[in-house]
DNA sequence: AAAATATGCGTTTACGTTCACGCATAATCA
DNA sequence: TGATTATGCGTGAACGTAAACGCATATTTT
């Protein structure tokens, strides 16, 4: 009766069960080397039996193999919105060393799409990577990768902005449609039902990327039609690295005074709380995203109205915590984990500015 | 040169960097046996000069110690703030299996101070206990275990509601004035600047408990005094053990028909949106805390108008990581984690309720 | 039929730490 | 001075897994 089954069976208590050596479980558990089919059997059902979970502790001591999780994002200057993603993948890194996992960052500049493929590229040069964390903001270039990805049999995350079908492992990110509807009903909450709302898409250059936007768009738009408001819906395309645009955009409102709401689907935001500001338009809301520092002070002294935090930290904290989870002990993964829409005005930031 | 420092020091090197043998050196870092002061800082000298940083899986396996944290919080049903709060002990609970730890619950009836007390005493029978998680829902009490805690150097954290000065590791939970003081703002936004106000204090019994309702009030009022509302701040106090509650809030309804904004600090919102609902009282605003089903199923309808989350799951999971952290490896603490202050309306409730 | 190779499996060592054990030497006592 | 106890330290056996090594048989080749 002593031998009764342990609280924790290890590998030498499978063996013995199934009359093998330790081994040979080791064999089995790990498709290495050669063993006959019917010990096979055998320790498999041994292993069934006594519902054996590997000590993670040992396997980590016995492992000092290290595996290489990469980061495919953007590059940042202080107060980005992908330096709080950075913090979220620091805090992380110094939690998955302990598993024996190493952070590697590739960073491109989001700007040239010939920067994205060269830090492909330098991915598809080694061979010692054992798993991704994708911004995938050049939509074909990203799809083409993902089949090398898929059939090298690496596994990958997306973050930030989603591309349905590429086979990832998940997409870690709000869910841009219904971000979108929030904002269009808090600006609109705020609105009287005649004035008009200006969609401003305000980039860096002439570039097309930024996948999510559009979707952004969809939702506020969707959302503004379905209210049934009756103010007008304007959109306008503005490059920030063509130093007209202010001119452009104030033209724009000096020939549409019914404007008073204001929206914008990237961080920027405070570009035209700035230009709303300086240019002394009056009783403008504006409505926008990520609670970069810049935004924030915008949002404090009340010419931002609505900011949507995106989680930027807990992105990028809980794709690489999943991934790594992933590979080291196969944890299944949700297809998609959309992070809570916040919603910030001015009392309420300060508590966002901590991670938890 | 081939004695260079290795890139992840072990003991051994320790030991042969201060010319002592490997036990010598466990003895130095976990202050046991017996050390001569000379040998004990060549030590020292040698793990500050290469760095030393302890092998985590090497001591998962080695110590096959279980360490017990105890979680001192209500009972609850389903479909209870306390049962998100559970959820969230579940996830850390599986994760921390791996470093050796065990969660031991100690539940109480928080309406009833004597089991309070009960689950102390239970608890102070053990002397296997490494670190508590506590819901100090009765101050007097709490105050006296805090004291005994300290003396046997028993590290603890507070959850869910603060007393200040215990010598607690830390607290997890809102920051009560602050939540009370963006209710209040949300409130005064969606009402006339005439409409009254009314604070509902329910409660299940007649028992006062608590200790952070007080502090959202104070929040909460102080808001509506600085905003200059012009409408009256009523406050009232109700008992739901005391079948006559309704009949009571009613009445009061009917004497001051100038109440438009409804005001509520603990997770029975859905009470008022119920009675609100059935007695047909129009254009009632609604505003009160905690994302149970029952509270979601009157936002989603628009008898709730806002809801703030207390986010129970984050504080169940980050409360015993950290204290686990702490307990393990000496991590840091940061005396107060506060939530984020979400604001929950009928639009983005959805991506709360996954955890993230 | 001997030699070469394939197949299946057992044995052993290493990973870095903890902790019980026990051996020297030094200090104290009778 | 010899016996006893304190002090300081080294040694070695775990913990459970991974992976290299190597030894028997069985099978194929010459």
């Amino acid at each position: 009766m002593k031998n009764s089954v342990p609280e924790h069976p290890r590998l030498i208590d499978i063996a013995r069960l199934a009359n093998v050596s330790l081994g040979t479980v080791d064999r089995v558990i790990h498709n290495r080397g050669r063993v006959s089919q019917e010990t096979k059997d055998r320790v498999n059902d041994a292993i069934k039996n006594i519902d054996y979970k590997p000590n993670v502790a040992a396997q980590m001591l016995s492992l000092r193999k290290k595996r290489i999780i990469g980061i495919l994002v953007p590059d940042f200057e202080t107060g980005d919105y992908w330096e709080d993603v950075e913090k979220g993948i620091t805090r992380i890194e110094t939690e998955m060393i302990d598993y024996g996992f190493v952070i590697e960052r590739f960073h491109f500049d989001r700007n040239s799409s010939s920067s994205f493929k060269d830090q492909i590229e330098a991915i598809r040069g080694r061979d010692d990577i054992d798993g991704l964390v994708i911004s995938p903001q050049y939509k074909d270039i990203s799809i083409d990768f993902s089949q090398y990805l898929n059939e090298k049999n690496i596994p990958f995350v997306f973050i930030d902005s989603n591309i349905e079908g590429c086979n990832q492992l998940s997409y870690f990110g709000i869910h841009s449609y219904k971000a979108g509807y929030i904002l269009a009903k808090l600006l609109i909450d705020s609105l009287n039902s005649e004035e008009h709302i200006l969609i401003v898409n305000l980039h860096q250059t002439q570039n097309k990327r930024a996948t999510q936007v559009d979707i952004i768009d969809a939702g506020f738009s969707d959302y503004i039609v379905n209210s049934g408001h009756k103010g007008e819906l304007h959109k306008i395309d503005l490059v920030l690295a063509n130093p007209a645009w202010e001119e452009e955009l104030f033209d724009y409102f000096t020939s549409h005074q019914r404007i008073k709401g204001v929206a914008i689907f990237n961080s920027q935001t405070f570009q035209l709380a700035k230009f709303v500001a300086e240019k002394q338009i009056p009783d403008i809301k504006i409505v926008g995203f990520d609670l970069i520092k810049k935004n924030l002070d915008y949002l404090k002294e009340g010419y931002i109205k609505y900011l949507i935090s995106q989680r930027p930290d807990s992105q990028g904290y809980h794709s690489i915590k999943t991934l790594c989870n992933y590979i080291a002990f196969s944890t299944p993964v949700q297809e998609a984990n959309f992070m809570p829409i916040d919603i910030i005005i001015a009392e309420n930031i300060e508590f966002y500015q901590c991670l938890i």
